[in-house]
DNA sequence: CGACCCTATTGCCACGTTGCAATCAACGTT
DNA sequence: AACGTTGATTGCAACGTGGCAATAGGGTCG
């Protein structure tokens, strides 16, 4: 409790310095103190301070996370990789939340944590591209998601048009005539919803039909709740949609929930896909089609790419622009 | 970039003290100097090195969380009210995950990390009480979960004895006949598991019922697969249940899965309930009922007992257990 | 037997911050 | 005009650690 080196030290009856390297480089001490000074440190309960360490080394080991919800499926499951990632690298995550809240995601990019992390990734939802350039200061920074290059800070994401074209052509491909898409966001700053957009408007492009704004619908969360009220809108159309490409796996979800509730029936009344490939999806009856993004190689080229700066000359790298790849995950609603 | 007290003393011309002062503590600071100082604040970019000032005062502003997954929705949603909650009381949570492996959650509780956290909150898997007595140094420790009192750990927790017994009542009072439980873990050390089977034979005595081991089924996670995994083998018995109260809601949700995929309807062929209330189950179809802990108050009531030590006298205070509160949420599934 | 070398150990300092107490200036009062 | 009081500012020291370079100790070789 609260015991020191020095404290150690007094008890092994060597100094400061001795028990100092016993700690960080065992080679250099003879068997016998080592062994002398080990029995103290257990006597007395020694643990290093690592504010002192770290303050004496510059480096904390810690490096931040900052999405807009921990208990969301899809940024849960991807915060535990993460954690379970850094810890293999000797790193702890602090974890914030912004809540997609400017001011928030503007303190914790300004390094206002104060020299706490070694690195931040960070899931920007209402921050622009050139703010994010001007405030990523020395500290590695990744943003997860595809926006305008900005600055030092590196960019990782899976290829969001790509991904959403070929989840819409295989809506078409099943036999959709009026595929709709929930998700849209036009008030965010976040690019990701517009992407997903760009890329089923281009699958109905590539397939020679039309754009219907009405099938387009927007949505202020990407919950369940909001899945269901959209869902609920796009069934009380004039020409309801055969096919819905929903732009996260949770408004899926509270689609899903809309259409049963509705009398439809899944996937013959109307066919479902979603975004995200969370564990829910794969349960919920009927299970749901999705769209994979690799959580996995996501976390880990994260790391990674904080280690490059991190041990790497920092400045000397421009800003890279990482993909992760992604499957189409077919199930039961499509 | 790296500025220091001392740069910021320099360009304003005052001395590395008063700038301490501009920053903490205003009011002793005349007017035009503040604004001078914090001119050159803004100016150099200035950021208080948090390793430093923690070192000075024995206090990181961190607070440990020590769970088995942050990816499980119950957990996740958990963190995410905890790191909103601490955020409020100025605190920062650390997150780590044990993955319910004992020398994990060993490594944490004894300190390891090294002074980092003021104070500890931590839902045990695999270690025994009287170990988690022991390792509890000189750091605030809460526990999450009802187990034997130990040492200055205060402890958090639902009442589960009671809140099972509800559980199950409330399946024999629409009918069952047959109940089941899915979810007892026999092989691990945390006692949840145990004391929710106790309060459904508790139930079932009371209702004069016989007690089938053959309904006593064990799980080997808490998880959908699982839940699945059980369910099936329950439909296979001669005489199979028709109502199961499982200890999760995933455990639930895996199990619902398999109804349906089994070709039974819930709830008429066989009823469900779950434990943990999480975002899914409110949308899955049918829609689970639960029982819902109070997870709001389980973050407040944790931060608050770490808060009680931190600002009190530690060791002046007994060990604590508070209880949270729960209640029955009937859905579709019963 | 003495000079030398290698290893094990040590003392000193700095990392950036804040608590404490002392200093300094200015103003009001007698 | 001298003194006391208040408020603003400052210098010094220490929090616990690790880098550096010097020292002490022990053994080897000429």
């Amino acid at each position: 409790m609260g015991s020191k080196l020095k404290d150690v030290a007094a008890l092994a009856g060597v100094s400061v310095r001795t028990v100092s390297n016993v700690v960080n480089n065992p080679s250099a001490v003879a068997v016998a103190t080592r062994e002398r000074v080990l029995a103290a440190i257990s006597e007395t309960g020694y643990r290093p301070n690592l504010a002192a360490r770290y303050l004496r080394q510059g480096r904390t080991g810690q490096i931040g996370l900052a999405i807009p919800e921990v208990g969301s499926p899809y940024f849960g499951e991807l915060a535990g990789l993460l954690i379970e990632k850094a810890h293999e690298r000797g790193w702890t995550m602090l974890i914030d939340q912004t809540a997609g809240r400017a001011e928030r995601e503007r303190y914790l990019l300004s390094g206002a944590e104060g020299h706490v992390v070694d690195g931040l990734i960070i899931s920007p939802w209402s921050l622009a591209p050139e703010e994010i350039g001007q405030l990523a200061g020395s500290t590695p920074v990744v943003v997860l998601g595809e926006i305008d290059p900005c600055g030092t800070a590196d960019h990782l994401a899976v290829d969001n048009v790509a991904a959403a074209r070929e989840a819409t052509r295989h809506l078409l491909a099943r036999g959709a005539r009026r595929p709709a898409a929930l998700g849209p966001q036009p008030t965010h700053r976040n690019g990701t919803a517009a992407l997903r957009l760009r890329g089923y408007r281009e699958a109905l492009t590539e397939a020679g039909m039309r754009q219907d704004p009405a099938y387009e619908i927007a949505v202020t969360s990407l919950h369940r709740p909001e899945g269901h009220r959209a869902m609920l809108r796009l069934m009380g159309l004039e020409n309801p949609p055969d096919a819905v490409f929903c732009f996260t796996d949770e408004l899926a979800l509270g689609a899903l929930r809309a259409a049963r509730e509705g009398g439809l029936r899944v996937p013959e009344d109307v066919a479902l896909i979603g975004f995200d490939d969370i564990e829910d999806g794969r349960y919920s009856t009927p299970s749901l089609s999705t769209v994979s993004p690799d959580k996995d190689g996501l976390a880990e080229r994260g790391l990674q790419l904080i280690a490059d700066r991190l041990y790497g000359r920092l400045d000397a790298l421009p800003a890279r622009r990482v993909t992760a790849p992604h499957v189409l995950v077919h199930r039961e609603t499509s």
